[in-house]
DNA sequence: CTCCTCGATGTTGTACGCAACGTAGGGTGC
DNA sequence: GCACCCTACGTTGCGTACAACATCGAGGAG
């Protein structure tokens, strides 16, 4: 969500950076594992230039780090680096979920609500329980409902920082009511959003956040 | 103040970004101005590599455009823009001041008390009056309160949003008694934090954002 | 045996050259 | 006279080659 500098390059630089982005956040790789710029060319068949190019980005938005003549590595976030991220989010989030109240449009909140039906479907205990697809609605939602805050340098310092699928890799270290909790939280929003009530979507969202941070920092 | 991403290239590239940043915050490159990859070059005596590493990462701090094979722009800084990110620094500067008062030591404070003392001399008015040191006197004053926060993770969304030195590009559009009221916000902010009271601190930090915005954006 | 120095090696940093894309201008057809 | 197409130009995007730097290992001196 690099808005601007996400669409240049028409082919090869803007599928090294999705490619390496996707691999950094499916786990594929871990968290402090050394990134050769000829390595990862190889890897995907490209020049070490565009490749390059996609980490000096990645390193922007902070999911690799880079060392002078020593190559990159792919961020390690700690129990503390986490909690500051929530602290930006718990600032920023309830604010733009209030605003969307302002903007959103029926059509808006129907999609909202697919959503949130969706994850409810997926979510739910038992066989056909699916915690992958859950990642990718969730990830969503969430960003449906940031652009609906029109508030684009909110947008973007979130995005900067947050790296939500970072934080949202997965749902499965929530424990149960955890998880209901979390997916009645999008349905709640988008009551609240159909009511026009910014104030309430925002509550909503901070018990959202609340949640989360339990969930995924712990104890504090 | 993209911490890891900074030090890279041990010269040219750093050059680059240092004097594009510089060249646009200064007004030399105005808003909307075409930046050429060769005639950056040239003008610079360094190749187009560095000079196209340097530009991906100012679009990535969101300070230029880039559009594909069309080159980039110096980004325009509309009037929502600019309240876009005072909606952003007031969420998250008052709470990155407040946690300063968490972490400051006495050596820290005097630090800043000296900025500010070195604030209220240049900017009193009169012939001694020299606005142009004063920006960087606040810059320098406010990146060492965000340092002071111990909170990375806000420190990098306010930096890759704010582009503090866009927004305070010049002090002269400051009227007297909106002047005087910011000088006299820096010096409240350290006794605040000398007096250990975070929520003070952070109160002072939202009128010192509150007017800054009256004065750059105006009417809302 | 330990420490320091020096070289070998792999990496990143930079420069340059070619190809692809977008744009603007002139020319032609209607 | 106007609209459309086609060509020529300038730009960026990518690939490759070379140079600079950092690290690690081996060898020798103390």
């Amino acid at each position: 969500m690099t808005t601007t500098a996400e669409r240049r390059g028409g082919r090869a630089s803007e599928r090294a950076l999705a490619d390496l982005r996707e691999a950094i956040l499916e786990g594929e790789l871990p968290a402090g594992a050394h990134l050769g710029e000829v390595e990862i060319a190889e890897r995907l068949g490209l020049s070490r230039t565009p490749v390059r190019e996609a980490l000096t980005r990645l390193a922007s938005e902070g999911l690799v780090e880079l060392e002078a003549h020593r190559g990159a590595r792919v961020t390690r976030f700690s129990r503390e680096d986490l909690d500051g991220i929530f602290d930006v989010r718990l600032a920023l989030e309830p604010q733009a979920t209030a605003r969307a109240a302002d903007h959103a449009t029926p059509a808006d909140l129907d999609e909202l609500e697919a959503l949130a039906g969706a994850m409810l479907a997926v979510g739910a205990p038992g066989p056909e329980q699916d915690l992958d697809a859950l990642v990718d609605l969730n990830r969503d939602f969430h960003a449906r409902l940031l652009a609906l805050a029109h508030a684009p340098a909110l947008a973007a310092a979130l995005a900067n920082v947050v790296h939500t699928p970072v934080v949202t890799r997965t749902f499965r270290t929530y424990d149960p009511d955890s998880l209901a909790r979390s997916l009645a939280h999008h349905a709640e929003i988008v009551a609240a959003l159909r009511a026009g009530d910014g104030d309430w979507a925002g509550a909503v969202m901070r018990c959202h956040l609340g949640n989360a941070r339990a969930v995924m920092v712990g104890e504090r």
